[in-house]
RNA sequence: GCCGGUGUGGCGAAAUGGCAGACGCACAGGACUUAAAAUCCUGGGACCGUAAAAAGUCGUGUGGGUUCGAGUCCCACCACCGGCACCA
């Protein structure tokens, strides 16, 4: 394609403006910001040091930083990175302190087994792929802040990794307080004659960071133990490698303690719906009982009974304690300890053999190979605490040693594994549970229903539905000491120490007591960094001992004491490198606290400037009410005032808000409301609807907007709302305190009654969207959209962007280190990451396959069924004969469209051809490499095509026409603004002259005679506000596709104008800044001072303000539908009335034709809208 | 199996319950050009019409429902994508 205009010379040109100006500097509180620098000049901050209350409100926001790989960028990289940079620049024009900082993730295997390969140290490697990635990053025109760079594999960094592991070490969780405190406050149990060695162990093992003799996932090809995270199916995430369990002596990371914290402060932030699902996923919540089970050995003959001394007591973990009366057996795990103590004499061959047949088993073999379930009698006998039957205890690999209590009560006839284990071993089903539906089988029924059969001596729940049989079981085992209610989760302790060179070394040294018993101690603080030692070999050994333990001279120190060997895993770095971009010069400490505070926002809050004719009181004390934001991207919740905030805040301030609620919006803009009026509404099936007394004890309430009909006008003369739909919920009328704005919010999600007098929402039930405010009232509807994105501070990182593939580890890990320097004190927000949004993957470029049966004929795929893609084509099935078909691929160009397929060019075009996406990939050969797309369109038009694809989110398929478009775009706004005559001398001139002058050539290039300094006229000046308002809107929102289709419109309109104001032109300049950042300094230095090119930087200059006014009309066309269906248009004057509509609609002749012989039954009419004439 | 997400032209997609398909790609026709590229203009969901129009009918995965009005809300289902998967 020709040149569009010439990027190749005004990007590296603008690249080395804002590097050498440092345009992008973040600067925090304290700092001196040079003179002249634009973000001083803006903020009033010139020859004067920023502090925390002058500097203006911050945003930060951040891309997950890349591993930097030695294939470089991949074009899913600057998607995310482009989006964000988009929102750093459109933030910084808005007049935000913005931090958007880079980094490097670089710790990794990849690097590691290139060494072992090559020998080349890792840190070469590392060194070689950072700098590459960094050449390519640049290259898109970021707008990082590269002065606050990071590396993981930097010692000046893995510094502070090792330093928070030392807090990790030196810190326990206390129950009671629910969090981490340091060592001191631990205390001993109160036991006599504790030595100095029981001491020790006993802190050793309340330590966060704890040493665990564990069964692990042990990899031998790469030589290392993985994180449970870290296996897929089986295999090694990395490379897919088999996976067998081993026990080893690890460190792990005390997780599991947080679990409850990190599954409820989801509730808080603002990340997808699906991410949060996952990580609750991993967590694996599940309420229960813990029950235990009497093993008495006279249950046995008298021959055996020498072999029994004690009863013993086994406890399982169930959720469903309602079936108890169904347990008809008992299931073990193999691995379970109680084994040895209970198996009879008689089995116990049998239990060893089918030990030592699961054990020989790898992770893979146990569950996939788990369809036909196994499993052996032990001899021995439970009785049921209910009824006191004797039930058989088995033991079988269906049943997990690391979950629960690693052993069950089975309930065959409602639990579908027992089913199977029941069925196979002629064990005897019982039913307890009657389904709702009489007709649905109760075997293997495993939802809820009414208890039936459930009577024995001491307690019946026979004919009480499950959650209530559930309540009244547990307390009475609770009250007989026999069990109790609890909670698990499958989330286990993190195995934190890896067999492996290229990774932090543990601050970690090994010394032996008096007794030559081996312990563990905190390298000091002030000898960190530990740095791995230099060695030749990088290999792991197989025996699991690692790679640094060959540097013997590193290892042994004075006095026979040994450093730790093993490393950290990948993730340790990327815990908390969001926390050291703060402050990361910084080489006395992690990082400044004020710095922390005020860019994790928890400084005091600035108040919006303009909502200055609100009643700051009023406002103050709304701020004071809320301190703990909950809400998420689709659902805004209100929450009630504490009574204790409300009582403060009526000392302060006389004001009673206790009858108030608050919704924050997703800018964090806190919306007080009063409420009106609370409606309770059908009852739902199955569940009850909420009535109007339960809404008080809810502690929050999700509102979803939903038919809302205009109800006239009341006495103050507002618009009132009214809803006169059927719905299964409540609905709350409320009215915004500060703007008097009525809101009317649906509640249609149903409640389940819990066993407390609390009610609890049925969990993510909500349908809707937020409150919604009247439409009738449209200054309301401004000062709502105009306050959405205002000067307020949200809780730690604001805006986080990167793929899914993190959602359960990086994610999960570094929230659980934010947590513990949250409860050290560290750090000042209980969560790292505000709000998060995940790209979706860009798949490689559309593809056509045509099929070939075995004779090599081509045949179309409209008779092919069962496609599936096989590694690097596809296979089907004639849908006739059944006979096996391969695909092969064929250029685009042997591809013509009919109709709705696309066909092979044979000239009868009768042979369809298959066509789809698949993901990128080498073996593929359809990766797409960035620096390509950028040599040939520039970094404008690659980033402008990544954000015009679809919404960020979404799963999309490249397609290189498409960057053909957008890179078209880009040269229709160069035309737009420069003279074609000059273009075409520079053209010429360039093409002879030296290369090193190109740069001074584009000074050759003209503004184009049509720019000039005159007024707007009305049209041009309605352009330009739809398109200021379209893309403020929509930048907002992320819908960075639409915002450049409103670019794009603003353009293909002002191309064709004859004279261009430039007033106007500078305005859209603005707005296509964070998009095409290159193009529009460039243009933008023209347009400022031609005499003067070397001006000021476009960067800081303010955001154009929408002007409603502008694009009110005089006339509107308004459809006129009958009976639904559209059938004229009419031109009206915009303020016409209900009367008015009606009459023209009845006059028109169209209309007319279809009214003909027919009664009008009624008229709608929507002011400024439509009308609809029903017919009867 | 469980959980979550998504289904709209040939393709990427857009639409506070109110004119479905904005914007872009691909395509077709035209202008400019010796020609091509680039650029500019025009067209466009399907069907039925017609010399060409106009008018009309059907259209947002399927089937129901609510509504004056549904891509959008409710119920049931189907397909695809992603995650988890013997977690009691």
């Amino acid at each position: 394609m020709r040149r569009q205009y010439p990027f190749h010379l005004i990007e590296p040109k603008w690249q080395q403006f804002w590097e050498k100006e440092q345009t992008f500097r973040a600067w925090n509180p304290g700092e001196k910001i040079p003179q002249g620098h634009p973000f001083a000049q803006r903020h009033g901050l010139e020859n004067k040091k920023a502090d925390a209350n002058s500097l203006p409100p911050k945003f930060y926001i951040l891309d997950m930083f890349p591993y930097p790989s030695g294939a470089g960028l991949h074009v899913g990289h600057p998607e995310g990175y482009t989006a964000t940079d988009i929102l750093a620049r459109y933030r910084r024009a808005k007049g935000f302190n913005v931090l958007h900082p880079m980094g490097w993730d670089a710790f990794g295997l990849p690097a590691e087994q290139y060494a072992i390969k090559t020998g080349q140290h890792p840190r070469k490697t590392t060194e070689e792929n950072i700098a590459n990635f960094k050449r390519q990053i640049k290259s898109l025109g970021f707008s990082y802040d590269w002065s606050r760079e990071v590396d993981t594999t930097d010692p000046k960094y893995f510094k502070w990794t090792q330093w928070i592991f030392l807090k990790l070490y030196n810190s326990w969780f206390n129950p009671e307080t629910n969090k981490a405190e340091t060592m001191e406050t631990l205390r001993f149990p109160p036991k006599q004659n504790m030595t100095e060695a029981d001491k020790r162990a006993y802190r050793d093992s309340q330590r966060l960071a704890y040493v665990a003799e564990a069964p692990v996932n042990w990899c031998e090809e790469l030589g290392t133990v993985l994180a449970n995270e870290e296996v897929i199916d089986g295999k090694s995430d990395v490379g897919g490698f088999p996976v067998v369990r081993k026990p080893m002596r690890q460190w792990m990371l005390r997780i599991t303690a947080y679990a409850e914290r990190l599954l409820n402060d989801l509730e808080g932030i603002d990340w997808s719906h699906s991410l949060k699902e996952m990580q609750r996923n991993w967590l694996g919540r599940s309420e229960g009982a813990e029950i235990a089970f009497e093993v008495r050995h006279n249950t046995f003959d008298s021959k055996e009974r020498e072999f029994f001394h004690d009863t013993h007591w086994l406890t399982v973990f169930t959720t469903r304690p309602d079936t108890l009366f169904g347990a008809t057996y008992m299931v073990l795990a193999p691995e379970h300890k109680i084994l040895s103590q209970i198996t009879t004499p008689k089995q116990k061959e049998a239990v060893e053999d089918y030990k030592s047949f699961v054990s020989g088993k790898s992770d893979l073999e146990r569950t996939e190979l788990a369809k036909e379930k196994t499993g052996v009698f032990t001899g021995a006998y439970a009785l049921n605490p209910v009824n006191g039957e004797r039930i058989p205890i088995w033991i079988a690999d269906y049943v997990l040693a690391s979950y629960g209590t690693g052993a069950i009560m089975a309930v065959p006839a409602h639990d579908t594994r027992d089913y199977e284990f029941a069925t196979k071993f002629n064990l005897p089903i019982l039913q307890v549970v009657q389904p709702p539906n009489p007709k649905t089988d109760w075997r293997g029924f495993v939802d809820e229903g009414i208890s039936v059969n459930s009577s024995g001596p001491e307690i019946s729940i026979t004919g009480l539905p499950t959650t209530e049989a559930k309540k009244k079981i547990t307390d009475w085992l609770e009250a007989k000491s026999l069990g109790k209610k609890t909670i698990n989760y499958k989330l286990r302790d993190w195995l934190f120490s890896r067999q492996r060179y290229w990774g932090e070394p543990f601050p970690i040294v090994w010394k032996r007591d008096q007794d030559g018993k081996l312990f563990h101690e905190a390298v000091p603080e002030h000898l960190l960094p530990v740095r791995p030692p230099n060695l030749d070999d990088y290999k792991p050994t197989s025996d699991g001992r690692p790679p640094l333990a060959r540097a013997t001279d590193w290892v042994k120190l004075a006095n026979h004491v040994e450093r730790e060997t093993n490393t950290m895993p990948q993730w340790a770095g990327s815990c908390w490198y969001y926390l050291r971009y703060l402050d990361s010069q910084n080489s006395a400490r992690p990082w400044n606290n004020l710095v922390e505070k005020y860019w994790m926002g928890t400084l005091e809050p600035r108040l919006p400037e303009s909502n200055q004719e609100i009643d700051k009181e009023i406002k103050r004390v709304v701020d004071a009410a809320i301190f703990s934001p909950r809400h998420s991207r689709r659902t805004a919740i209100i929450g009630r005032v504490p009574k204790a905030v409300a009582a403060m805040a009526f000392q302060v301030s006389g004001l009673n808000i206790e009858d108030y609620f608050f919704r924050l919006d997703s800018y964090g803009v806190r919306h007080a409301f009063l409420q009106h009026k609370v409606e309770a509404f059908e009852k739902p099936r199955g569940q009850r609807a909420l009535a109007a007394e339960d809404f008080y004890k809810l502690p929050a309430v999700y509102a979803a907007p939903d038919h809302i009909e205009d109800g006239g006008i009341n006495q103050l003369g507002r618009r009132v709302l009214r809803f006169h739909k059927r719905i299964n919920g409540i609905a709350i009328v409320a009215e915004e305190v500060l703007t008097g704005i009525k809101c009317l919010a649906l509640q249609t999600m149903f409640v389940r009654e819990t066993a407390g007098d609390e009610l609890q929402p049925a969990r993510d039930t909500a349908i809707g969207v937020s409150l919604s405010t009247a439409d009738t009232d449209r200054s309301e509807e401004k000062f709502i959209s105009k306050n959405s994105p205002v000067n307020q501070p949200t809780l730690g990182v604001d805006l986080y962007v990167g793929g899914t593939e993190h959602a359960v580890l990086h994610l999960l890990y570094a929230r659980f280190w934010h947590k513990v320097l949250f409860d050290l004190g560290y750090v000042s927000t209980p969560e790292p990451f505000f709000k998060l949004v995940n790209q979706g993957l860009i798949l490689g470029e559309m593809e056509f396959y045509i099929f070939r049966d075995k004779n090599g004929e081509r045949v179309s795929a409209a008779g092919i069924v069962d496609i599936e893609d096989a590694a690097e084509t596809l296979v089907g099935k004639e849908k006739v004969t059944g006979a096996k078909v391969v695909a092969h691929k064929i250029d685009a160009s042997e591809v013509e469209k009919r109709g709705a397929f696309f066909c092979w060019k044979n000239p009868d075009l009768d042979i369809r051809v298959d066509f789809r996406c698949f993901k990128m990939s080498k073996s593929r050969g359809n990766v797409v490499n960035p620096d390509d797309v950028m040599g040939e369109y520039g970094a404008d038009a690659f980033r402008l095509y990544e954000m015009f694809m679809g919404p960020l989110e979404m799963v999309k398929p490249w397609n290189t026409k498409g960057v053909e478009g957008v890179y078209r775009f880009l040269g229709r706004v160069w035309r737009l603004f420069v003279d074609e005559k000059s273009e075409t001398e520079f053209e010429q001139a360039e093409s002879t002259t030296e290369a090193q002058t190109h740069r001074e050539l584009l000074e050759k290039i003209q503004l184009s005679a049509a720019i000039k300094d005159v007024p707007a006229s009305p049209s041009q000046l309605k352009a330009l506000h739809a398109c200021i308002k379209k893309v403020t809107e929509d930048l907002d929102a992320l819908r960075f596709n639409t915002a450049i289709s409103a670019l794009m419109v603003f353009v293909n309109d002002a191309i064709s104008w004859e004279t261009k104001p430039v007033s106007g032109l500078r305005d859209f300049l603005i707005l296509l800044a964070p998009f095409a950042p290159h193009l529009s300094e460039e243009v933008w230095q023209k347009l400022q001072n031609p005499r003067h090119p070397q001006s000021v930087s476009l960067s800081y200059h303010p955001w154009p303000e929408f002007d409603p006014a502008v694009l009110i009309e005089d006339t509107l066309e308004i459809p006129v539908q009958v009976n639904g269906k559209l059938r004229d248009r009419l031109r009206v004057a915009a303020g016409a009335t209900r009367e008015q509509l009606e009459a023209a609609s009845l006059a028109s002749e169209k209309i007319k034709f279809f009214l003909e012989g027919k009664a009008v039954k009624k008229i709608v009419i929507v002011p400024m809208r439509l009308v609809n004439i029903v017919l009867e």
